[in-house]
DNA sequence: CCGTTATAGTTACATATGAAACCATTTGCA
DNA sequence: TGCAAATGGTTTCATATGTAACTATAACGG
């Protein structure tokens, strides 16, 4: 059977676009709010880590366990866990990542031989001290596509929307 | 060298909250506005997810390949990639489960046959018909944590972030 | 025409991630 | 005490994802 006759309908390259029954009410994508925000936050947080993944072989769960051991000193890994909202999984992870690259130290909780004390090194700090303003950086970069009036909404409605769990106040 | 005396100052087991080193200007993770967003995003998208995910061995991805063929007939596999934000390798990857699982009819293009034809078989139409409208709730859900306001200003500040590529009229 | 380059899509490999099982230690309590 | 249940962490395994290499077809240029 040499050419094959045109499959269907379509004018054989022009887009089809034929905005297929109506009956189904199929879901607009572009228009779906969990969507858009993943599409955003995917493409701000990959930003970031572009900015420091290579350059420093640092993964993004491992820059948040640095963000959280440079503002509190000797937290468990369950705490850390808490205060970046990743699974105690992860956190084992990019800790035994960080401690085998010398960025963080680890030692065992006096009174509680499960806990681990943890704590930024020399290189630890060196790191994060670099890679914390590139993140604000970027941060201000992202904002800057707001007006004033809109950074203040985004920050209100984010509190809103932040689960429950998330508490800040730790 | 028994009962090693605490490994440092804290009080052995209260949580210590040394708010570290102010000259190191340690960055806010709970304030910082990507990871907010990243929160929230994965929040959403996961109790969506948690909604079809093992009740029709559906992953996010095959969902969003759904959702675009319920829209748009004969799309190629590049247009899906186009209209999800997806990659052609994760687009190529759900199509290939899709296909297999008898949801997706898969055609060659007359004209060009590097090209895919894609259509929703009648099984991917009844799957889609299922997913949709418990997505719209949970974004209803989502939504009504927010005022008509916030949600007005939300849609406003998602667009202006939405990264150009992601072209809507396509 | 024929070789080069571009495009659609798949495959392979390496890495990331999540769930559950697991080990060690501690806590609660009979 | 002493033993069951809880907690901190790690390991294992299965799956997901990204990058680069690859195949097939098509478009372009002489």
């Amino acid at each position: 059977m040499p050419a094959k006759p045109q499959p269907a309908g379509q004018p054989a390259d022009q887009a089809p676009l034929k905005q297929s029954s109506p009956e189904h009410a199929p879901l607009e994508l572009e228009r779906f709010l969990p969507y858009r925000l993943s599409i955003v936050s995917n493409t701000v947080s990959q930003a970031i880590a572009d900015d420091y993944q290579r350059r420093f072989d640092l993964g993004v769960t491992e820059w948040r366990v640095l963000a959280v051991l440079a503002r509190f000193d000797g937290l468990s890994a369950r705490e850390v866990a808490d205060r970046t909202a990743m699974d105690k999984v992860a956190v084992s992870r990019a800790l035994a990542r960080l401690v085998h690259a010398g960025r963080v130290s680890r030692a065992v909780h006096g009174g509680d031989r499960r806990r681990s004390v943890l704590n930024l090194t020399e290189a630890g700090w060196a790191i994060h001290d670099e890679v914390a303003p590139m993140a604000r950086r970027r941060e201000r970069e992202l904002l800057a596509r707001l007006d004033a009036e809109e950074q203040a909404w985004l920050g209100r409605i984010l509190d809103k929307l932040m689960p429950a769990g998330q508490d800040t106040s730790l």
